[in-house]
DNA sequence: CAGTGAGCGAGCTTCCGCTTGACTT
């Protein structure tokens, strides 16, 4: 029989494990907490300094019999769980079910799961942390309280079945103050220039250096262009350079499945599961960037060997943590960064895809650009158009990819464009002047990703919470998903064409939205009367306390 | 006399965070 037992939180994991450490260790799962709360209300003593009831969940009932044979025939019991407050806590309630004795249970830490990790892990064990554990508990203790105690007053005044907790009514309460945020709204009107020029043949497209709050001041403008000369007054060129973006943690992913796949969170992550079940990618619920140096490595030889040398900029992302960050994991990588594609499910290819690019371009130098601006004058008026250009000198990391963006009006900011050559005191031919109205936009409706967002910039929940928080809200009643078609709306444009002004009203399309999320009247009802009510525990800084205080 | 309806009581819902399957649709 094997001399020592290893308990980690994922099967896939164990599996991987026991292949590093040889016949002598046998790993096995604990398959996440194996104890919880009991169901009832005698789960928390309140009168008894808050003393908690755990049990053994009936579906790991079995589980816990296997390990607890496996644990007997072991001389040491390695506690292999995770290196965040859950994983300790799991250790605990493991050393504690199994009745491990202390003089045969060590606790290992490894936060990347290679070889060199383990190994060195195994030679620096340590004890249970208990503060760590008890700082779980607490955060158990006071979920179940909050949410055990507010849905039953929820069933009485508004619906049976309903539900409050300490995520879930923040995240319901960030989609309707959104909501009266949008109602509230007036748009501002305002007319932007454009004058578009004739240099070296081509078109010249430049906006004007100041907005018209006025159809009159636009008039006006336009009008005394009639006639006028414009000359390049200046020619200015900086080069710039862009940064590539950290590998995905488990927000980053889910928000940008969405936006350039299309992906709901659940289907992310779902999809990332078999990834990860398969061997294709390490772990997909993580809150951190860091690669192991392995992978490190392996990106600089791939990426020297496949674009060369000075694409080559291997590098650890820190500094920018979300809040409340635990850093258990790796971020969310390729297995083998060699490996350019999978096969298979088309979700799984695509999703693969763009966890290889995202992990390799992290590691490739920054592409570095010439933003040109050409001042163009208007012989009559102060003001001044103003050309730009952008030329990309060196791809770097854009060779490999580029993260999506939520607003549709920066899509060609990372695009090659430009100017025809012009000389300083050049007079350019003038083909249009165009003054167009043009309206503010509210701030935009969340979509399930940009929720996610949202939560972890605010610390309230957790990698492994995010989807079903989002699908709660959801199965509630509270939130919707849906479309919205828009409406027409009228704006003016004064156009100078052959110094005539003419003036014509057309028509937009304003306010679509798709994917977006909507509250519902029970969700705007139960989010008002517990803002009255418990207006505490709506809070953003309680939520997120809660999860920051107890680390 | 049998079926109907009003009224009453009992039992249920619910949290967050860690993990996969085992279930339907």
């Amino acid at each position: 029989m094997s001399k020592n037992l290893v308990i980690v939180e994922s099967p896939a994991k164990a599996k991987t494990i026991e292949g590093y450490l040889g016949k002598d260790f046998v790993v096995k799962s604990s398959y996440g907490h194996i104890r919880d709360l009991s169901k009832g209300n005698e789960s928390v003593n309140v009168e008894d300094g808050f003393e908690p009831n755990y049990v053994v969940s009936d579906d790991k009932k079995q589980l816990v019999k296997e390990l607890k044979q496996a644990a007997k025939k072991a001389e040491i019991v390695w506690l292999a769980t995770d290196e965040d407050r859950e994983g300790e806590a799991i250790s605990w309630h493991l050393a504690e079910t199994l009745q491990l004795k202390p003089e045969a249970t060590k606790r290992i830490v490894f936060s990347e799961i290679t070889k060199k990790a383990i190994l060195k892990a195994i030679e620096r064990p340590r004890d249970v942390d208990v503060n760590l554990v008890n700082a779980q508990q607490a955060r158990r203790i006071l979920d179940r309280l909050v949410g055990f105690d507010l849905s039953p007053v929820l069933w009485r005044k508004i619906k049976p079945g309903l539900s409050a907790g300490r995520v879930q009514s923040v995240a319901v309460r960030i989609i309707v103050e959104r909501e009266r945020e949008i109602t509230l709204f007036k748009p501002k009107a305002d007319f932007r220039v454009v004058g578009e020029f004739v240099a070296d043949k081509m078109g010249v497209k430049a906006p004007l250096n100041k907005r018209f709050g006025t159809e009159e001041e636009a008039t006006a403008f336009v009008n005394e262009c009639i006639g006028a000369v414009h000359t390049v007054d200046s020619i200015e060129t900086k080069p710039t350079s862009r940064k590539p973006t950290a590998p995905f943690t488990t927000s980053t992913l889910q928000q940008e499945a969405s936006r350039k796949l299309g992906f709901s969170v659940s289907r992310t992550m779902r999809v990332a599961q078999s990834l990860y079940e398969s061997g294709l990618i390490t772990y997909m619920r993580t809150d951190s960037t860091n690669l192991s140096d392995d992978a490190i490595e392996q990106a600089k030889n791939f990426i020297t060997s496949a674009f060369g040398d000075h694409y080559s900029n291997p590098q650890q992302y820190r500094g920018k943590k979300a809040k409340g960050a635990q850093e258990a994991h790796e971020a969310i990588r390729p297995s083998d960064l060699t490996q350019n594609a999978t096969t298979g499910e088309r979700d799984q290819v695509r999703l693969y895809d763009l966890i290889w690019k995202r992990a390799i371009s992290s590691q490739m130098a920054n592409a570095k650009l010439e933003n040109t601006t050409a001042v163009i004058s208007v012989s009559t008026r102060p003001e001044a158009f103003m050309a730009k250009g952008q030329v990309i000198t060196f791809d770097g990391f854009l060779k490999v990819y580029l993260e999506g963006n939520d607003d549709d009006e920066d899509k060609d900011k990372d695009k090659d464009n430009r100017l025809p050559a012009m000389t300083i005191g050049q007079e350019l031919p003038r083909k249009t002047i165009v003054a167009t109205e043009r309206f503010s936009k509210h701030a935009p409706r969340f979509t399930e990703a940009s929720l996610v967002k949202r939560l972890e910039e605010l610390g309230i929940g957790r990698p492994s919470t995010y989807a079903p928080t989002i699908s709660t809200v959801q199965k509630r009643g509270y939130v919707e998903k849906g479309d919205r078609d828009g409406t027409p709306r009228n704006f003016q444009l004064i156009t100078l064409e052959k110094e005539t002004v003419s003036i014509s009203t057309e028509t937009e399309n304003t306010g679509v939205e798709r994917s977006k999320l909507f509250p519902t009247d029970i969700g705007i009802v139960v989010n008002d009367f517990l803002m009255q009510h418990f207006d505490q525990i709506m809070d953003f800084n309680f939520t997120a306390d809660v999860e920051a205080n107890s680390t």
